[in-house]
RNA sequence: GCGCCCGUAGCUCAGUUGGAUAGAGCGUUUGACUACGAAUCAAAAGGCCGGGGGUUCGAAUCCCUCCGGGCGCACCA
């Protein structure tokens, strides 16, 4: 809004010949870091000195003269420091932004600014050789609230699992699986080389033997119990999803991809467009002369396709789906796995349509110690464990405050204490006090204004949530569903410093009613924003 | 050796694509409940932004180069 109002004064000045007519390039608006400085500022003239040939100040001042802040909400603009224009609101915003709140409680935040995007987003896209873990924790939090940061932005997102139910690692999870229907039938438990010695399929184990009784020898009837054994690992999988508020669209079966023949059709598909060549008795694929290291092996010299080519032909797959956007959201083991795949998109002849998003590694810590990971036999501790401990709420915040692309410390004791040292439950509390204040007594029928929401701190609490649709469209445009946990804090914090200067019970019946609808207002955005998040909102604690 | 991520307060981390006096939480210190939830609030101390060069009006941010920590470099998935 102000950025398309600044634009609009810069042409105007361009136009009355004030100011030279350069190509002018997006103007970007910020947030001060010192209050002093308004609610809103920008830096455009600064930016445009170079290319005007002239001092910052004047550029701002001319913008400024042109500027139309009409039906704006905004009361002035003001050149300061070396050129900045600085915005202040005025009390317009107040009562649009309450009523905005208030009005439409379910949908405040949203807006359609990306609905011309359509988006496959793939996260978490675990093995299903085991339940899921810790390692897959924070892809989850991350994936599940980046794609409902887009969804509130207005974008189509489909949330997908793809799930690698294909190939050798199936065989030996089968393999694995009658190892422990053997152990069932009162044999000595042999591990499978290369196998999965988990408890779980002991379990599994114990359905199969009830179902189906012992199964036959062979390799065909190994990957009869693999398939089996994938079928009840995805359904505990689904299930840990579910209690971790995580909640996926669609679940892609990589060996369905096979079947259906989509990795023949992919690797004729480059065959015709002589991306590929054979030598060594394998099948390669020219990505080096698509910005990769080297040449890869799309088909084993005993002609089995490798994973490369499987997983180019389900992302093949995906912009046949009509996606304009794919997005990847992968562990830092999958780097290199990375710039393959986007060599072999280029192949495809589908450049930039791929995006790899890499979450990076993360650390169970205690205070100041590591914890382990695995467990003996190899198994990382399973996510179900972590939920248990600490909570889902706490989770997927401490998850979700910290940008993807650093490395995380996850400290278990500050997880679980519940204080003021924890941030998950500052913000909580400041939704719970304000239920609690709700709760009191019904508001009194009166005329009020927001107009008289004059004290900084009552201000202060509309700024923040009259910012929040930015925040969402923000978090969205750059991927960055870290910011909201940010805001959370911000919010929150507003609202704990309202409180303990102002009563709202008590004081003249048009205070106590602003004050409520203030208080309301904060609480529906609090929640609406934690619900983005996962992470539940209490009326009490 | 090559590629990527990271290095910012004692600790964990932000830093809005190069802007104003580098921020937050925790921890530490000091204050604030006979009124709506003190799980809160107010304030203080704490920094060569890993080192060194460069680019320009201006650098934590961009480039080069070292130093440290992590991850990855398969006819595995």
């Amino acid at each position: 809004m102000i950025r398309s109002r600044v634009g609009e004064a810069i042409v105007r000045a361009q136009a009355a010949g004030e100011l030279p007519a350069v190509a002018v390039e997006r103007v970007e608006v910020e947030v001060p870091a010192d209050p002093a400085h308004g609610d809103y500022a920008t830096n455009a003239a600064m930016m445009l000195a170079r290319p005007m040939r002239m001092a910052p100040s004047r550029i701002a001042q001319t913008i400024v003269r042109y500027l139309d802040l009409r039906d704006s909400s905004l009361s002035e603009a003001t050149v300061a420091g070396p050129g900045f224009v600085n915005f202040r609101l005025g009390d317009d915003f107040k009562a649009p932004t309450l009523q905005a709140v208030l009005g439409d409680p379910e949908h405040y935040g949203a807006s359609r600014a990306l609905a011309h995007r359509h988006v496959l987003l793939e996260f978490v896209s675990a093995n299903p050789t085991g339940p899921l873990n810790v390692v897959s924790a924070r892809a989850a939090a991350f994936g599940d609230t980046l794609a409902a940061v887009l969804e509130c932005a207005g974008a189509r997102v489909v949330r997908e699992f793809y799930v690698n139910d294909a190939g050798a690692q199936v065989l030996r999870l089968g393999q694995s699986l009658r190892a422990r229907i053997l152990e069932q039938t009162g044999q000595p438990f042999v591990p499978v080389e290369q196998g999965y010695a988990g408890e779980y399929l002991v379990d599994v184990a114990r359905a199969y033997l009830q179902e189906h009784g012992v199964p036959q020898e062979g390799a065909d009837a190994d990957r009869e119990l693999g398939s089996y054994a994938v079928a009840a690992i995805m359904a505990g999988v689904r299930q840990d999803l579910l209690t971790y508020g995580v909640r996926f669209d669609s679940f892609f079966s990589e060996r369905e991809l096979h079947e259906r023949g989509a990795v023949r059709d992919l690797l004729a598909e480059l065959q015709a467009r002589g991306e590929t060549y054979a030598a060594d008795g394998a099948v390669w694929i020219r990505t080096s002369a698509h910005g990769d290291d080297k040449d890869r092996v799309v088909v084993r010299s005993d002609s089995t396709p490798t994973y490369l080519a499987g997983d180019l032909a389900y992302h093949r797959d995906k912009l046949r789906r009509g996606f304009t956007e794919l997005v990847d959201v992968v562990g830092p083991d999958h780097h290199s796995h990375t710039r393959t795949m986007e060599a072999g998109m280029r192949a495809l002849g589908a450049p930039g349509r791929l995006r790899y998003l890499v979450v990076q590694h993360m650390r169970l810590v205690h205070g100041e110690t590591a914890v382990k990971m695995s467990k003996r036999g190899g198994d990382f501790v399973p996510l179900t464990e972590l939920v248990a401990e600490v909570g889902r709420d706490a989770a997927r915040f401490f998850f979700l405050m910290r940008a993807h692309t650093s490395p995380l410390d996850f400290d278990l004791e500050l997880a679980k204490r519940e204080g003021q040292e924890n941030p998950v439950f500052y913000v909580q509390y400041a939704h719970a006090r304000i239920q609690s204040l709700l709760r009191q007594a019904d508001a009194p029928q009166v005329n009020w204004s927001a107009r008289d929401l004059d004290h900084p701190e009552e201000r202060q609490l509309l700024v923040w949530l009259a910012r929040f649709p930015e925040e969402v469209l923000w978090a969205a445009e750059r991927m960055e569903p870290h910011r909201l946990t940010r805001y959370a804090q911000d919010l929150a914090g507003a609202f704990h410093g309202f409180y303990t200067r102002h009563r709202i019970w008590g004081e003249a019946p048009e205070v106590t009613a602003r004050r409520l609808a203030l208080a309301q207002a904060t609480g529906i955005v609090l929640r609406r924003c934690l619900a983005l998040l996962g992470v539940s909102a209490p009326d009490r604690m």
